[in-house]
DNA sequence: CCTACCGATCGGTAGG
DNA sequence: CCTACCGATCGGTAGG
């Protein structure tokens, strides 16, 4: 992945934040122990301490550093289609993607909000916010097609339909629900994001 | 609450329900210990294990008894409206209102998820959805202006629309981009809802 | 339902 | 970066 060389110090930070990353996504934060991590990541428990002054620290280096955001915008800003209605299924079906092929950042946000309840968001969303809103905020001129044209009220909505995308696949996904569930699943939730659960138009927003 | 006579094993086990569920939401379960349980409910550590197996059976009690829709589901039921539009406005907000008054049941699926990976969700589920998916099969078929026609998929994403009110809710609550947001946020993420972000109407689900 | 205890494990550190 | 250790706390139990 990485193309520079990484000073040795740099590669063991890394390995310590992989392993940390993966551990937290499969048992949480506070079922997770740095002796787990330090073993996953090959050294001893001692070792971590001299890359993270703490177990909290880990794992706000880890919410930080593993935001898929930077990985999903120029791939949306690639995204083709003649319609706005083109346009929005395909970036929405390449967040989803990338987010399922890397669940685990979903993961850590609820860790964040169940565990630590969102103390960490602030920080995040200073990150996030000043480079995909002016994304929304250029679709929003240059698209007239969108009813909606408030550029926050599209961000909240457009990364809370992927949120509850996701959400409700985890909990269905091992029960006797997601047999009863369409295969275009995802097609039906773009859909309804973008012409919404009723007929006909309205007036405001 | 209780109008009838409880025993007091009963009144024992309810208290402790009650501290565990408290004490869940605000550290998660990992990070609540079964003396802090116990100090909560009034009682000594060992006293617990007259009413529960493990920490785990607590949790799981917890899920099923502390489940809102029990609560919930009348009042939608009683929700008024001339239109299908003001129908699922009123109870869109009556869910929310009560969901954000007993916020603890979203923190606890959020908990659920994050450090059981959705576990107990099956068993939610399988008391949920026989009680839930009828409201919405009836509604499709006695009301025409409803693009949405399968109740499985319109059940999903209603339950999505919530839950991604309230989780961008707590995560933006206490950072910068509360003061970005509009005061009427509830009803344009209703309006997405119903009508979607785009202009125009659509053709298939 | 409480007291007193169990072994296990936790996050973190000293010293090299 | 490891070894060896610290005090604290964990979930759970025996015995009354």
């Amino acid at each position: 992945m990485q193309k520079e060389k990484l000073k040795k110090g740099e590669v063991t930070r890394q390995a310590l934040e992989d392993a940390a990353v993966e551990l937290f996504m499969e048992q949480g934060y506070h079922a997770t122990s740095m002796r787990q991590i330090a073993d996953k990541a090959g050294l001893a428990l001692g070792g971590i301490y001299n890359h993270f002054k703490s177990k909290d620290e880990i794992f706000e280096a880890v919410i930080v550093d593993k935001h898929p955001y930077k990985k999903i915008l120029p791939l949306i800003q690639e995204a083709e289609g003649e319609t706005l209605e083109e346009f929005l299924g395909n970036a929405t079906r390449i967040v989803i993607n990338e987010l399922t092929s890397q669940q685990y950042y979903v993961k850590l946000m609820l860790i964040e909000i169940a565990e630590f309840d969102g103390v960490h968001g602030s920080a995040m969303l200073k990150e996030l916010v000043p480079n995909v809103l002016p994304v929304f905020e250029r679709l929003v001129k240059t698209r007239k097609e969108l009813r909606v044209v408030n550029p926050v009220v599209l961000l909240r909505s457009f990364i809370g339909m992927v949120l509850s995308y996701m959400i409700t696949d985890i909990v269905i996904s091992d029960s006797f629900l997601s047999k009863l569930m369409p295969s275009n699943m995802l097609d039906a939730y773009v859909d309804i994001y973008m012409h919404g659960v009723l007929k006909g138009d309205s007036l405001n927003v």
